[in-house]
DNA sequence: TAGGGGCTGGACAACGTTGTCAACAAAGGG
DNA sequence: CCCTTTGTTGACAACGTTGTCCAGCCCCTA
């Protein structure tokens, strides 16, 4: 019955028969190109009505060359940080009549690689990847072969392409600076797996802020490693505790945040200050109000999609590589005096 | 350079010339069918290697007659309330071999009705939709034809489908019942445009709540209109003054809620019970933490696609309605007691 | 009335793949 | 030694569309 469903999808051969034409005047009334009668048209479209015929734009396009679709690779379509940036994404597709495919890579870079290559075969015009993968040589003939590709968030790894990033370390610098200026020099700082690259590029920021105001940096106030809840509760209650317990902390990400927030929450006796990267909603109306170093994963999409259309219009030159900037909003968790 | 790039792209033509073999025989290799010398095998690999030749899935499935490819409709990519249900659709297509193309309706019937249409001109095996029209006719032809087709959230208008729904007006009623029980009688209500289904069963679920208690309902009491903060600050603050004003609010979506909860927090003097519908992050961390009517986004996304593949693995049989039950959960804001 | 030009329409190949079928070689049985 | 069987391979059509090209037809002019 699936076969029946299947062979009853009329053709243009079906509409052409069916209107006693050609089929090419099908496809010309179709495509609404000149040189057919009104009459003719009329009748095309009679038939085009009756059997509820749709062209097939998977074989139009096969004739074509071009798929008028690109593919965005994120790392989990379920974070809502990626969110505003797929919407982004989707806007200038639907304004260059291109198609949007999705999908997760997870983190992983096997599952980023095996949908990359999927949309490749399927011959996208172009890829928007945020990378999983340090490695992404195997792209090299596909992009060689004209598929515009341009990496979000992260850089790519092995090759040269256009990419678009936050400023990682900057942001940081700024918040950790923040925390520096309201009296802290015990600061911790519990981020994202060392291998990921912004979380590489914020401990350098970490860094950087705390060497410029010539303060020591101890290992144990530092704590790279998986974002679960548990993880990231275990390491700050040991920065808590000890001979030297942090009076800051400065998260990573937003999912280090709302731990950290959680967890801060329970002991409300011993204030610490708290700098987070990545802004999320309702930060402001949490006591004390977060202070973040906020990314714009809108603006990170749009530039990206614009990149990635502009190569596809034919703009040729080196990849490019676009910084945008963050911007540190103060609300109060991070104005907190350390208590000692 | 359009046209080089695009002509550089090897076919099992080039492959089959340089390894001196035919198509066929490339095709075999490529699917692993079996019949091939080892020897040929690598000889046809060499070719492939050297070429960077990758199989175009579009001519394959062409020829094949399935995309193995769906398509996502949903209000917002960029709402957070769908991103797990996105995320549920892609697990299940991903388990099932198959893409999945989305994008965004902006809650916008002209919009649906064109992505809709462009992903069936793409020949999607099934199609998942949170509709934003009440009128789906225009498919009627296209489920003939084949496409399986599930909506979500909200129902299909005058066409018979699957759907899968959240109990909305059984969730708004334990929340009211809720606000009921701890005291209150005059409870505001506000929700999205009346012309979307939720809104208009979770309005449904308040009036049936408050006739069960034996109160009188106020036409003051009731906003349905833009979920702007613009609009619901406005509404809630009339809500809030007058001879009558109300001493709990019923928030009729996570949009509303966040809004209320800024309106409500400038006027720390004059506590309003709260109940929302849809949980949100950090909803717990607020003060007080915010009472919700929680629908499953997640579960939503899984049921549908379920559903969806179940078809497309040939399951007949009259359209089935899904209805996920919601689930009440108390965290303070909804156990104020009325002031007065 | 013959010839030319514009308009309308259709036949055919091509896009890159897979399914069908037949050709051919080697091997095995009588 | 011939006939059959088995295994390997390739020619060809087909999927549904579009681009190229050519054949009619009508009307006009010389």
């Amino acid at each position: 019955m699936t076969d029946i469903a299947r062979t009853a999808r009329p053709t243009m051969k079906d509409v052409a028969a069916r209107a006693g034409v050609g089929l090419k005047t099908v496809s010309r009334v179709v495509n609404e190109e000149p040189g057919v009668t009104d009459d003719t048209i009329a009748r095309v479209q009679a038939a085009i009505d009756a059997l509820g015929f749709r062209r097939n734009d998977s074989a139009r396009l096969l004739r074509k060359g071009r798929t008028a679709s690109i593919g965005l690779v994120l790392e989990d379509l379920a974070d809502p940080f990626y969110a505003p940036l797929s919407r982004a994404v989707e806007d200038l597709a639907r304004a260059h009549s291109t198609l949007l495919f999705t999908g997760s890579s997870a983190e992983n870079a096997e599952r980023e690689q095996e949908l990359t290559l999927a949309f490749c075969a399927r011959r996208v015009d172009g890829l928007v990847i945020v990378p999983a993968s340090d490695d992404h040589r195997y792209l090299e003939p596909e992009i060689a072969a004209g598929v515009a590709t341009v990496f979000v968030d992260r850089p790519a790894g092995g090759i040269d392409a256009d990419v678009v990033l936050s400023d990682n370390a900057g942001g940081t610098r700024d918040g950790v600076a923040h925390l520096i200026a309201h009296g802290h020099r015990r600061i911790g700082f519990i981020a994202d797996q060392p291998h990921i690259h912004t979380a590489a590029q914020r401990l350098r920021g970490y860094r950087e802020a705390m060497a410029a105001a010539g303060l020591p940096v101890h290992d144990g106030w530092i704590s790279s490693g998986p974002t679960t809840p548990e993880h990231v509760r275990a390491e700050l209650e040991r920065m808590l505790s000890g001979p030297e317990p942090v009076t800051a902390l400065f998260a990573g990400n937003n999912r280090i945040t709302v731990t950290a927030v959680r967890v801060l929450a329970n002991r409300p006796a011993h204030p610490v200050a708290l700098v987070g990267f990545d802004d999320f909603e309702l930060a402001d109306l949490l006591r004390p109000a977060i202070t973040v170093v906020a990314q714009d994963p809108g603006e990170l999409g749009r530039t990206a999609a614009r990149l990635l259309f502009r190569r596809l219009d034919g703009s040729a030159g080196p990849p490019s590589r676009v910084e945008l900037p963050c911007r540190l909003i103060a609300r109060g968790s991070g104005e907190i005096a350390p208590a000692a």
